[in-house]
DNA sequence: TTGTAAATGTGATATACATCACAATAAATA
DNA sequence: TATTTATTGTGATGTATATCACATTTACAA
């Protein structure tokens, strides 16, 4: 249901049932099966993605074939690779279904349309821009500060959904330690 | 000048020299000498501040005392303790100045009122904002990706000027190795 | 100028984590 | 169900970086 995104919106700025229905018009619904990607590296990133359902994750493979996850997305979640979106330029990222997903998708022209049009929209995407940035702010300082055990700590403190849904590999390669060494916790 | 504020916001919206007045009305502007805080960690952060003038890093202090860099910020660039500021609450960087500095101080009271009466500068935050996001993500995946060596010869890269105005303790901790990592290069 | 503090370089050693290798389960698929 | 493929655990060893220690240089302040 796209009741979710109506309720993500109605937490920043609240909408009338017209006003919504407009804003949804914007969006296209695509369904996606484990393992099948939204977004792959070399290519132009047309839409970002708000998460109906499901999980993904968002990585960089590096010159040596190793994989980062820069992060994942599940319900609620917004996912693209943002540089290529904004800037309009190809995937550097690669972004792939951990499960089967469901994700309602909004062109960068529709973006931007809908945000000249309805200021509140405006303001909800400037608002939602704003705590994302303090979140990866938050990543950064966990990268500079802790081991692996303690990353792992706080994941699982701030994400405890994850571990159930998620290989211990694929957590290893969000908090940038091995497998093995996540392993031996 | 505070014309370089008006130069820094015409780079996403052109702004009337009455309106462009009207934002500056909004800000206040605070002048530091070298190792002056703008921000304590635990005092309330009242503003986000426009570095006119100078150089300043922010800082956060682990619980062994070990200090990072979260971010630096010079001419042009935006700084405060985003999380304190949007959440209101207490600090837990620090920021001070690494040299003699100018900034325009604006409230988040002001800010959104700013943002509410001239959607231009809704605008314009929300674009600056999904930037900041977009260089952060580049971070991540350079503190994920890259060794101390890597991470230094991409700073070198993108802020070479960096490397003319602040000591090699300070880029370490920027960069999340030890001085003495850095020095052996 | 002289004295004190900050910044830098370099050695010796310790440690967290990576890498490689192999085995044991668990899960997906024919 | 049987067969393949992913996931996980664990040992042995290597390596980047941290830590501690001390000397040298540079900046700042009395």
């Amino acid at each position: 249901m796209s009741l979710a995104l109506k309720n993500h919106i109605e937490k920043i700025v609240s909408l009338t049932d017209e006003e919504f229905k407009y804003v949804l018009s914007f969006f296209t619904k695509k369904k996606l099966q484990k393992h099948q990607f939204l977004i792959a590296s070399g290519a132009p990133v047309q839409t970002d993605h708000f998460v109906l359902k499901g999980l993904l994750k968002a990585t960089y493979t590096n010159d040596e074939g190793k994989q980062h996850i820069l992060q994942f997305a599940m319900e609620d979640w917004w996912v693209t690779d943002y540089q290529a979106y904004f800037l309009q330029t190809n995937a550097t990222l690669n972004i792939d279904c951990l499960e089967n997903s469901e994700v309602l998708c909004l062109t960068l022209e529709n973006r931007e349309k809908l945000c000249r049009e309805l200021q509140k929209i405006e303001h909800f995407f400037r608002i939602k821009t704003s705590m994302g940035f303090v979140a990866q702010q938050q990543r950064i300082l966990s990268l500079l500060n802790k081991d692996a055990k303690g990353r792992y700590n706080q994941l699982l403190e701030q994400y405890p959904q994850l571990l159930q849904r998620v290989p211990k590999t694929i957590l290893a390669a969000y908090l940038g330690v091995t497998r093995e060494t996540l392993s031996r916790l």
